[in-house]
DNA sequence: CTCCTGTCCTGCCGGC
DNA sequence: TGCCGGCAGGACAGGA
């Protein structure tokens, strides 16, 4: 589920409502998700949060001990605040619990456990295997659109696969490459290497124009992501391609010409939407 | 190095 | 109604 909209919806969701707070107790319902939980997790205990932030889809709660949880949602996880004065039944798949000595808690849900957490030293953060040779944040100025030809330029396969490569720029998944690249004109079988100047300068535009309008819309629910209060993103309902078979993408007659509207193909096992009038 | 496939897991949907 | 295959927002490992 969660590309980087929707995690950056989370973190801010967090910020607000834990940022401060002391950690009073940890608790984990299962073993594992993706990976072992860490067994560590009392050494939270007693200690403040003083920073929620975010690198690529992974949220980083950093404490006044150094140390630093790096949550992953995976495919299907979410997170879900729940105040003091608040009644919550745990529900299944509520697989980790954080409780603050302010009584909120958040609970970490996730159906496919395609998720993890890991507990580390904050200096080992950016040299983690997960997140030590990832890509620029496409929100950041350390992202343009030399840095996109540079990166993508050893890579001859398919742009819409390279997209979804985290080393290549961070952040990106499935539904969030498939609309930049139709908002840039570009079709996704081009070869990464093989974009001009001009196109990658669209491209660089259209990928932080899309994901800053995904997260002003609380990112994107299909099926699981929520914002921190249990509500729902409303993206979904501005998916020019994604999830669109059929459909003619906005301002454009491309379902009823020569072309039946948004084409849905497989690139590397995952489906890609584009509209075949308009991306070239 | 890059590229390609299979895999992890649960739930939902469509077809028969 | 039930069963079965396919698919889903991600990202790894392993082999070519």
């Amino acid at each position: 589920m969660p590309e980087l909209p929707e995690v950056e919806v989370v973190r801010r969701g967090l910020q607000g409502a834990i940022e401060g707070a002391v950690v009073r107790s940890t608790n984990t319902r299962r073993p594992n998700l993706r990976y072992p939980f860490p067994e560590n997790l009392q050494t939270l205990h007693g200690h403040r949060l003083t920073s929620v932030g975010r690198r690529a889809k992974h949220l980083l709660l950093s404490t006044d001990n150094h140390q630093t949880l790096v949550i992953h949602l995976g495919m299907s996880g979410r997170i879900v605040i729940v105040r003091d004065d608040q009644d919550y039944q745990l529900q299944k798949h509520d697989h980790f619990i954080m409780t603050f000595e302010n009584g909120t808690r958040i609970i970490f849900n996730d159906t496919r456990r395609f998720g993890y957490v890991l507990l580390l030293n904050s200096d080992d953060v950016p040299h983690h295997k997960s997140l030590a040779s990832i890509g620029p944040e496409p929100l950041s100025n350390d992202f343009n659109a030399p840095v996109l030809q540079s990166r993508l330029g050893h890579k001859s396969g398919p742009i819409k696969t390279a997209l979804l490569d985290q080393h290549v720029v961070a952040g990106l998944g499935n539904i969030y490459v498939c609309e930049a690249l139709h908002l840039s004109s570009i079709h996704p079988t081009r070869a990464a290497n093989d974009l001009s100047d001009e196109e990658a300068e669209t491209l660089c535009g259209a990928i932080k124009d899309v994901l800053t309008k995904a997260i002003e819309a609380g990112g994107s629910t299909l099926r699981d992501h929520r914002l921190t209060d249990g509500s729902l993103g409303y993206f979904q309902y501005n998916f020019s391609v994604y999830d669109r078979e059929n459909l003619a993408c906005p301002g454009c007659s491309c379902d009823i010409g020569k072309t039946k509207g948004i084409q849905k193909i497989k690139q590397g096992g995952r489906s890609t939407y584009f509209c075949p009038q308009k991306q070239k």
